[in-house]
DNA sequence: CCCTGATTCGC
DNA sequence: GCGAATCAGG
């Protein structure tokens, strides 16, 4: 495969729009994420600014902010907006919505066997805990069956009952659970070391 | 282990 | 110009 004129234009487009190299290579077909990184390179837009030209060595803040959306298909009306605040809570008093499972956590835990990690009186950072039980409400909750090796495999609820999952999230790379499970998971584990090669 | 982009250097 | 191998980091 060669970089066609519009295969450049396909690389140029998603590179702009904050796509991985390796998204690109992949819709690209034909070639691998280093190929498109030296295309990019060799473009000399590897700076995700590109567009424009003045080429500037860049502020040294290297402030890499989560890329903005950036969407410009359409242009923006301008002019005399009104902005209204739609206030959420006007005449339609209507109740309120309880997608609440009948989860309810219990103190106690009634299975009697090799329970998965279930923090315990550990000291786990609040702000994990407070990510998992936001988890458990986004999560997939899939069965036994549906867990592959990219499924979060945290199971939730008990096993002895109708409200048992598994998470199901994308685990985190390599390990069993997704980032916020494998948050309470295990937190301990000394710190990675440098890894030489 | 997975993934990212950056660089190098033989082709 | 090209991109695999490698590097450096998450």
């Amino acid at each position: 495969m060669s970089w066609t004129d519009d295969r450049v234009d396909v690389l140029k487009k998603m590179w702009g729009e904050g796509q991985s190299a390796s998204q690109i290579a992949k819709e690209l077909g034909g070639v691998t994420r280093n190929a498109v990184i030296g295309k990019v390179h060799r473009l000399g837009l590897s700076n995700r600014a590109g567009s424009g030209g003045a080429s500037k060595p860049a502020a040294p803040k290297a402030d890499a902010k989560p890329k903005a959306p950036a969407k410009p298909k359409a242009a923006p009306p301008k002019a005399n907006e009104l902005v209204e605040i739609q206030e959420p809570r006007t005449e339609s008093a209507s109740p309120p919505p309880q997608p609440k499972v009948p989860h309810a956590r219990r103190q106690i835990i009634p299975a009697g066997q090799p329970l998965p990690p279930q923090p315990s009186a550990n000291e786990i950072s609040p702000e994990a805990l407070r990510k998992v039980n936001e988890v458990e409400k986004t999560a997939k909750k899939i069965s036994l069956m549906e867990l592959t090796e990219k499924t979060c495999k945290w199971p939730v609820g008990d096993p002895a009952t109708e409200q048992f999952w598994f998470c199901g999230l994308d685990v985190k790379q390599g390990k069993p659970y997704c980032e916020a499970h494998v948050g309470v998971a295990f937190q301990p584990m000394s710190s990675r070391r440098d890894r030489r090669r």
